[in-house]
This record gives C-alpha cells, sequence and structure tokens, in this order.
DNA sequence: TCCGAATACTTTGACGTCCAAGTATTTGTG
DNA sequence: CACAAATACTTGGACGTCAAAGTATTCGGA
C-alpha cells in the first residue's frame, strides 16, 4: 500500500517550514538510505533461495576473483569495508554451508585463509546470475541515472577518504 | 588507512573479467551500499552524545510536524516506511528518554499514539542543528552531486512503488 | 446483530553489525 | 636477543531490523 505523496518530498516541505538548515542535504541523505533499503530488500530476496545474503555473496565473489580462490579474512575486510568481527561471522555461515574452509596461512600463523570450495564456487556463479536477472536491485533506474549516482557516490566516498 | 585504489572500481573490472553480467548495475547497487554506509556512520556519530540514533531522530521530526506533536505508531511506521516492530522498539527507547510519551487514541482503542514531551521537542531541534552542522553526511557531495542523486533515486522509489 | 476478516500494536526469535576486550603470533627496536 | 608494540582473528555484549505469531479491538457483510 504506497502512499499518495512522496515521503521524501513531504519531509523536505516540513523542513523547510520548520526553519531547518541543509533541506537539500537532508534529503540527499534520506533518498540515499532508502534506496539502500529498496536495494538491500530485493537483492537479499533473490539470493536467500540460494541460502546466501549480500555479504555472503561478496565473500564469495571476493574468493572467485583470486587465482587461487583464497583470501585472508583481514585483506576480505578492508576490500569489503566491512568490520573484522562482520568477516568472522560471515565466513563462519559460510563455513558451516560448505561454500569456503578456513585454512591456515602458509607462513603466518596469526592469519586464516577463506577458501572457497567447489560447491561455493559453483554456488556464487548461480547467484551472480540471479543478481543480474534482477540487475541488483537497481532495475527502474536508466542508465544514466546508474551514471549519475556512480559519479555522484564516488564524489562522496572519494572524501570521505575510501581509498588513494 | 585507505586503499590505495578504489574497491568499487577494482570490483567492476574483475564482475567484466569474469564475465559477469551487469557489471553496471552492479557498480550503481554496490555505491549505493557503500554511501549508506558512510552516511548512516556520520550521521549516527553526530546524534549519539545526544542519545540520538537516525531512526530516533526521525521519529522525533516527524511528530515536531504534526499540530498537536503526536502520531499514531503506525502512521510513523508508514511515513517512514519501517517495519511495525521497529516502530515499537524505538519508541520504547525514545519514551525511557523521555522524549516522547505513549498516549491512548482518543476513539480508536486499538490505537497508541506517540506524542512528543517538552524535552523531546527540545532535543529535536538541537539534534536538528547538530545535523545541518555535519550536512547530514553528505559533505563532499557537490550541489549538483545531490541533485544528480535525488533524482535517480526518486526514479528507483517511483518504480519500487514507495508513492503514487 | 453476529462473527469472521481486517487493523493496530507487541512479543519473540533469528540475524547482522559494530565495539571493546581477549588470545596468539610476528615485527621492530634498543 | 628480548620485549613492547603491532597485527590478525575471535568472542561477548549492545543494538537494530525484520518476520511470524499473539492479543485486543474494530469493521463489514450476511
Amino acid at each position: 500500500m504506497p502512499l499518495d505523496f512522496d515521503p521524501i518530498d513531504e519531509a523536505a516541505e516540513n523542513w523547510r517550514s520548520a526553519g531547518w538548515a541543509a533541506v537539500d542535504a537532508m534529503s540527499a541523505a534520506t533518498s540515499i538510505t532508502r534506496a539502500h533499503q529498496i536495494l538491500s530488500g530485493r537483492i537479499d530476496a533473490a539470493l536467500a533461495p540460494l541460502g546466501l545474503n549480500f555479504s555472503r555473496f561478496e565473500v564469495l565473489a571476493l574468493l572467485s576473483f583470486t587465482k587461487e580462490g583464497e583470501l585472508p579474512l583481514g585483506k576480505v575486510g578492508d576490500r569489503l569495508q566491512v568490520h573484522p568481527a562482520s568477516v568472522t561471522n560471515t565466513v563462519n555461515r559460510l563455513e558451516a554451508d560448505g561454500f569456503v574452509v578456513r585454512k591456515p596461512h602458509p607462513t603466518d600463523r596469526r592469519t586464516t585463509l577463506a577458501a572457497l570450495t567447489t560447491h561455493g564456487r559453483r554456488r556464487v556463479e548461480t547467484a551472480a546470475a540471479a543478481l543480474a536477472e534482477i540487475e541488483f536491485g537497481v532495475a527502474g533506474l536508466s542508465a544514466d541515472g546508474r551514471r549519475s549516482v556512480d559519479a555522484a557516490i564516488l564524489e562522496l566516498r572519494s572524501a570521505a577518504g575510501d581509498f588513494e
């Protein structure tokens, strides 16, 4: 049951009326938050039948891009920009489902590798196809829209010190 | 410790190399996810000293825009597009902190109203100023960027049936 | 009027994320 | 070579979100 008005637009009007500052910033932030909600709902729904969620999928995809199909847990966290505790948790689930196994690092005994299993490699292919099928939840966003979102957010991420 | 490359761009390259489909969609979805992470981190940090997080703030703001400063919990959920259980939880916290009180609906005994207290009204003003101060986390995003994000996401939300 | 369906909220439980603290191992420096 | 500091991961606790089930109340059609 959709509302018969745009709640974000409505909120912006209210902010303006209340004399609150930074209305455009508020609107952009709320839009991004809501977009994330929509995407993550769609993506998780597409992945659920495969026993995955987006985090778990991202880990499998990342591993599948490496030569050996394995990576230290710390590297996984760095690349995906998630907390070490989340990596532990995610890999626990993937391991319980047989998609990855933990292996000791050959030279550094502090380090643990997550290594893709055959099962995991098959599953990530299936999942990638399923996500492509639903266009990663961004169906409804034009090619121009996708490019401009990418470009704008690149500014934001760069300013936030995400890289370089 | 930022990476010395853009992890999203890196991911897009990997996807292309692996021959996976919908690379532009993947990139847009990942950008939005990461942007949300950045914003919510900044916003929650700004609100934490006030005993709020973004959800709690949104509820207070919404109430402050009404004539009487009160609204049925169900309406709150509709406007903010969050699950009823989350509304219950959020209002519990706000009530425990004295920012709102629950009141019975005058005519429908199924319904509960959340009503702003004086304390809550003062706090939401302070919080709004604090958020304006950090530009809702979107500092680093140009005016053009904000507009194009808004416009693009409006497409997405509209297609997702968010309203009208 | 009666009663099944709808509505409104709460409760419980499964997850997921982060922080802070704890353990193990390696690094770097005097 | 020793040992404090840094690194790598795990654990436990606080929170937040959602789905499903439960309770109370109101609505609407026979």
